[in-house]
Formats: C-alpha cells, structure tokens, sequence
DNA sequence: CCAAAAGTGTTAGTCATACACCCATGA
DNA sequence: TCATGGGTGTATGACTAACACTTTTGG
C-alpha cells in the first residue's frame, strides 16, 4: 500500500434513521435537502459534526434543527460508514446513528419537507442511505430480541395489541396472541395499569406500562 | 445550545483491539507507544486515518505498522469514540475496531514492544482504551454465540478440545463436553477430517476444520 | 501400569409452539 | 344483534442440562 500524505485527513458528519410504527407500518423520517448535492430530494437527516460536540449530540441537533423532533427520544450509535466515494464532494464519513420515537412525537412536525416513508417501500436512497437504513432495520430488528427498547416507539400507556403489532412489523412476521402474552409478562419488563381504553366499538382493553422507560437489556432473549 | 462555530472538524484516527487466545486465556495485543503523549506506555495500536483509505483499512495498516500482524485476519468496525475530551491533544475521535487472530499469526512478532495481555488483567491503559477493550470483549462474547468467527481464533485444523477452549475462555464458563460436541456438531459449521493430533502422552484427538473459513451468521444461536 | 485427555448416550425437566372459543363494547 | 378486537389454557414435541465411564496413547 501506498503512504498518502498524512496530514490529509476525512471529515465527520452524522446521520440519523429515525423509526417509528404508524398503520402496522415501520416508518423512517426523511427530510427533504435545502442544499446540493440532491438539493430537494428526501434523505436521512444528518451535518457534519462540530469540533467540541459528540457525535450522540450532533445526532439530536441535526435531528431537531432538520426536522424538528426533539426531546428525550431513545438514540444510538450504529456504525461509521466510511467509503472515500460515498461522496462526492470529498472523503465524509458518517457516524449513523438510530433514533426510536413514538409517532405522537413526530405527527405535528411532518410538512412539505419533512415525511415518514414506509421502509419497505422507500426505494433508492442519496448517498449511502439506503445502506445505513438497511444496516439501522437490521439492528433494530436484532435489538427488540433482547431488550427492552419498544418503549420507546409506544405512549406511556398501551394495549398488549399495540405492544405486540409493534413487534409484528418490527420482526416482519406475525405472532400468536396468547404466546406473545404469556411471554411478554413473563419478562416483567411491563406492568398492567389500572386504566383501560375505552371508546373503541369492542371490549375495552386494558393498559399496560413498561417498567422501566430507559434503556435495558434482557437476561434471556425473547425469541 | 449554542452554536459552535461550523468549520471546526474533529480529527479521526483507528484503534485496533486485537484478540488472541494463548494458555487457555483470552489476550489482547499491546504496543509500546513511540510519541506523546504517553511515550513508552503500551495501548491499543492505533493511528490517523488518512484520506482516500477506509477506516478498515487504516485499522489493518495500522496493525500492521505497529506491530507487524498482518496477513488475512478477520476485523470488523466496532463503534467510534468520540467524547472531545477523550485525547488531550484536542479533538480526535477514534473507529475502533476488532481483530482476531489466532495465536500462530502473532507469536513471531512479540517484542520488546509488542506484547500480548491476558484482557482479565491489563488494568488501567491510556486514553479511553480500557472503554473501547471492554467494549470489544463485550461484542466478541455476544458474536461467538451467533456466528462462527471461532474460526478466526483457530488454526485450520484443531481438535474439538482446542475448540471447546476457546469458547470457554471468551465466554468466560465452563461447557459440558458432551453437550459441546452435539450442539457444534449438529449446526454443520465444522467437520471432521482423517487426521488426529498424535504425539500427546494421551488417547489422539480427531483434527477437525470449519466447513467455511470466512465470516457466517448462524441461523440460530448457540447459547 | 499409570496418567492424561479423548470420546461417547440417556434421561428428566423445561420451554416453545400450535391451536379455538367466549367476552365486552359501540353502532 | 352484529361486528370488532380483547382476553384466556392446554397438550405435544423439541431442546437443554445434567451426568460417568471406557478408550487410546506416551512415559
């Protein structure tokens, strides 16, 4: 291998897939680019990271200032993707990272330039993206198997159908009802309330709380 | 927040957590630093990225360079370090990354400067470096289960013994021989040959190889 | 013949899976 | 009263975990 001069060296900018389930869909927020490259087509949220800052903040900062979600939404590193042709304007690498936010969160900041589209038909991304998509629905499909993180994509308060259609659409395939249940409680990582959902043209569910809303991992995996 | 002013960049650089198993332990490779600051200190091999190289490749170079272990081992991205405050120097965030490389590969090249540190014991390094080793090991335990990078820890051929030590010492118990050898046996990923190890005051071992020597995401776990 | 590691099956318990009906409500 | 999703238990098969003795070699 050749030496290339050592004293040039890469820059560093963030992106962000941010999910969220609406309509039993997995949904990414994309937002649309004010500037060239591919001015106006829709891409991950992402800028280049500042000196002083960790790529954790300049994450939410990019999310916030592009899109304009915000506040306590569950966030982490993925992977550093790193091609020198990943673009064109230089060697930019990019710090990727996932964020998980119930769509309560996000419904009043979609307009003209920020959307959510359905992962499994967003089609070609600009840059890498559909590559850090690929590599963020994978780890997110990895990380449901052994933690507890869909608290984050839920309100504080939900039905076990709601908990189990964010796993369906999560995994990708159904899940029977009664093994779900048993399993899930089972963990203790969620508690019923006293609350039920009225209102619905059928039996009234009851309301479920996950134990803990932070972060934790599982013992045993859950499948 | 405030806004910092946007044109100043992190530096990058790479830092290698090279893995070995030697004495029924698992090891980590340690380079004595030739700069500040910590001149003569032994840490992770590492170094400025450069632009126009990927940071896989910065990582391997730099393996190579510092202590001479080079030659088709397996590595992969583990996660980039970034808190500005982690290298005095200013900020410089750092892609670490894993490499495995069985014992063989790594003997010739122990030094003075170069040495191997069982991970159960190194205690303190500079920088961020003990973070980035525990790190490290943590994703090496959570991967032999679901993969069969054992491989990369192994010469071609080696006994079920060799295999089961291995194992063993990364995920830091004791397994049932018996239930060992089905379990490994039954999920195809080795298989025997005509040879066995003689020359042991001991009954010979069969010489077994993995049915693949690249990198193979099982379908289901091991553990 | 002794020491050392290689090699080999069975059993009991636990866990995952498959499966169907009644309930409570709003319209 | 009908349509809709909520809620519940059991039985079977599969897998995990625990366990001890015989074999083959070198010294």
């Amino acid at each position: 291998m050749k030496s290339l001069p050592p004293k040039a060296k890469p820059e560093v900018t963030v992106d962000v897939v941010a999910f969220t389930v609406e309509d039993s869909q997995l949904k990414v927020l994309l937002v649309r680019r004010a500037r060239e490259p591919f001015v106006g087509t829709f891409t991950l949220p992402g800028g280049f990271m500042w000196e002083g800052e960790t790529s954790a903040q300049a994450a939410l900062r990019n999310l916030r200032t592009k899109s304009g979600v915000d506040s306590n939404i569950f966030s982490e590193q993925l992977y550093t993707f790193d091609d020198p042709q990943r673009d064109k304007r230089g060697h930019i690498i990019s710090v990727a990272y996932m964020a998980l936010v119930p769509l309560e969160k996000i419904s009043k900041h979609i307009s003209l330039d920020v959307k959510l589209a359905p992962v499994a038909d967003v089609g070609q991304l600009p840059f890498d993206h559909s590559q850090i998509l690929a590599y963020a629905t994978k780890r997110l499909r990895t990380k449901l198997g052994y933690s507890n993180v869909a608290y984050s994509l839920l309100p504080k308060l939900f039905t076990l159908s709601q908990l189990q259609d964010v796993y369906e659409v999560i995994l990708g395939h159904p899940i029977d009802k009664r093994n779900f249940r048993k399993k899930i409680l089972s963990l203790g990582i969620i508690e019923p309330t006293e609350q039920k959902l009225t209102g619905r043209k059928h039996r009234p569910a009851r309301l479920f709380k996950f134990a803990q809303r932070s972060y934790a991992e599982l013992e045993e995996p859950i499948f």
